[in-house]
DNA sequence: GGTCGAACTCAATGCTCGTAGAGTTCAACG
DNA sequence: CGTTGAACTCTACGAGCATTGAGTTCGACC
């Protein structure tokens, strides 16, 4: 009966211990997250979580960088490759939140930005420096930056109500009934210089 | 030198305590708050916060309460006394987050629901009775609920952008600048049937 | 001016936490 | 088959936590 030393086998116990680590920063955030309550998801001693990946905070950042899926809209929405960039932007957004690993890396850092100054230096960086200003270079107005960010509030907002606080019926929406309404919303706050609703897409 | 027992003078202490209390959950949400911290903003024993409260969850529901703006608001939105729905929405609430009573109590809200489960409850009850149901009222559509929690989520998460993340330019945004762009969007998600924009006030 | 209760503090209990260090077991390679 | 290093566990440290209970000091009323 072996009980301590190396175990036979293969050793998958690394992505174990980040599945873990994903799943439970993602419920409860950062601060409310022992070591030791990863380490019994992951059915292994708290002092290897240490051995891997040195302190608490290394093992947030390893499980919880944020996906490339944000990255690579950023790019293609530089780049002009995408079409209608709204509807992108709020598909690829609900889209993450519905995939697992990415909801919970999200959710993570969300849940965590709120009560870590740390956690919330990184989630602000990365939103202006990855998504923000590629989204602003859309409008050509001169409060780009202002909308942008309005633009990032609401998706932020739909996350929290929707995943968070879970507020009824925006808990249980579909991702369709959920663009619907929000697409426009996005449209209106990007529409270029120039007057309202060029193509008459504003909410019924 | 007096070091125990009853303070001469009147006895303020309840009151700073629960000052005290709101700015640290504000700052940094139930879970991460200890009452040892309380204790000493208010220079004072942690045990008399146990004496006056009883417990840390009875001293947050004392401290962060939710200030009677909301209620008053959504009261009148009910009797029909509100002449422009969303921009007194939009209003009430960023001159909320800007008062800082108001803005400890509802930040105290937000980062503890996130981390609390107990608090995501308290969170999530009064978002739905109080002011939900009542904003829902004002669009006569089938999915009018749904409406209504998207409003919440803008609003929800331009407090989590300008007081949690801070992310820029919102974070430093006059309250006018922010309605401006904000409330042609509460409108749009309000708008009662009928057809896009009938007095042509969707934004630019 | 005595008493009584409210306002306070001290010290301690029993918990959980992150991390350290030393030790054990196995796989891979010579 | 011996060696080496990676994969793992045990035990323990020092700190911080919420809460308790017993004790001290004062204001207010008789």
């Amino acid at each position: 009966m072996p009980r301590t030393g190396r175990r036979p086998g293969t050793p998958g116990t690394r992505q174990t211990i980040l599945d873990a680590a994903r799943r439970r920063f993602a419920t409860r955030g950062y601060d409310a997250t022992s070591l030791r309550a990863i380490a019994t998801d992951a059915e292994v001693d708290p002092a290897l979580l240490v051995h891997y990946f040195g302190t608490k905070e290394a093992l947030f950042v390893a499980a919880t960088g944020f996906p490339a899926l944000f990255s690579d809209l950023a790019a293609r929405l530089r780049a002009g490759q995408v079409e209608d960039p709204p509807e992108a932007i709020v598909r690829t957004y609900l889209r993450a939140v519905d995939s697992d690993r990415s909801r919970n890396a999200i959710l993570a850092q969300v849940r965590s930005a709120v009560s870590n100054e740390k956690a919330a230096r990184m989630l602000r960086e990365f939103l202006t420096a990855q998504l923000l200003s590629a989204v602003a270079e859309l409008s050509g107005q001169p409060d780009a930056a202002l909308r942008a960010s309005l633009v990032a509030a609401q998706l932020v907002g739909i996350a929290m109500l929707r995943h968070v606080v879970r507020v009824r019926p925006l808990a249980g929406a579909s991702e369709d009934e959920v663009v619907a309404l929000v697409v426009p919303v996005v449209r209106a706050y990007l529409q270029p210089a120039g007057g309202p609703s060029p193509s008459g897409k504003v909410p019924a």
